[in-house]
DNA sequence: ATAAACCCTGTAGTTACTACAGATTCAAGG
DNA sequence: CCTTGAATCTGTAGTAACTACAGGGTTTAT
């Protein structure tokens, strides 16, 4: 049985982020001391480690909330998961995807661009512009 | 002189948006009717559309408001916005970099997972594994 | 016994909006 | 002029995923 403190650190999660979890229910309430300090085991560290794992890789909240839902359940099948992990997975292609054409964009307008120290600026002026269809 | 909504119409915003930017000092009060209607003209139709277009291209309200100053003093040069384009080609650089890496582990593991009816689940697994260094 | 380090609850802030509720005003038709 | 319906008004609260306090209480080490 650690502290939060000591949770907090093995996960590098901070320690308002572990009570948030918990006020989401997305960890469950732990034993406290006389005192009402939190107290935690094995399991919940490991649990906790599976959300930040799965927030590094760009899970949401509620993405996670499913994940744990078909881990606990102990009935999930790697069917169930798979759905989940390659909508996300869509997500993030499609987000990919969108940032090309914002850096083609950029990339663009700023090459036009030769940063001097005049006040007429391409830039400006490809942003005052109406978007084109 | 428009009302709201045909500016909101004009500019693809939100009635509430366009409120919301005056709130936070993105635009300026508009003149009103005896009653208090806002009425808009030329001059802020064209800062309402830089603004949407800045947004379509990702630059944060920050971002905005400090190209909106350098418009407005009419001293801006091309270098200062040149800086604020690039900065902000960066992070979308950065952005694109960190969700390809996403991605590859995301196809990974997602590949390792045949889908199938049983409970074992090799995304599970590596989600429950701690990070590797 | 006391100080330092830790932890507690509860609230408010962050970003860029969106979504109401409940009241008022405007424009058009009769 | 009056009514009706559409438009607009203000103000507040909600979204995601935390972070940052304030103002206390608890634990641990000396």
């Amino acid at each position: 049985m650690v502290t939060i403190g000591v949770l907090s650190k093995q996960t590098s999660c901070h320690i308002e982020t572990i009570r948030y979890y918990e006020r989401i229910g997305i960890l469950s309430k732990p034993p406290r001391t006389e005192g009402g300090h939190r107290l935690y085991e094995r399991e919940q560290i490991k649990r906790l480690m599976f959300v930040r794992r799965s927030r590094e890789l760009g899970f949401s909240l509620e993405e996670i909330r499913t994940l744990l839902r078909l881990v606990d359940s102990k009935r999930h099948t790697c069917q169930e998961v798979k759905i989940v992990t390659d909508r996300h997975l869509e997500d993030v292609r499609k987000k990919i995807s969108d940032l090309r054409k914002l850096q083609k964009t950029l990339s663009n307008i700023s090459s036009q661009c030769d940063g001097g120290l005049v006040p007429d600026c391409p830039i400006i002026d490809v942003l005052f512009e109406e978007k084109r269809p």
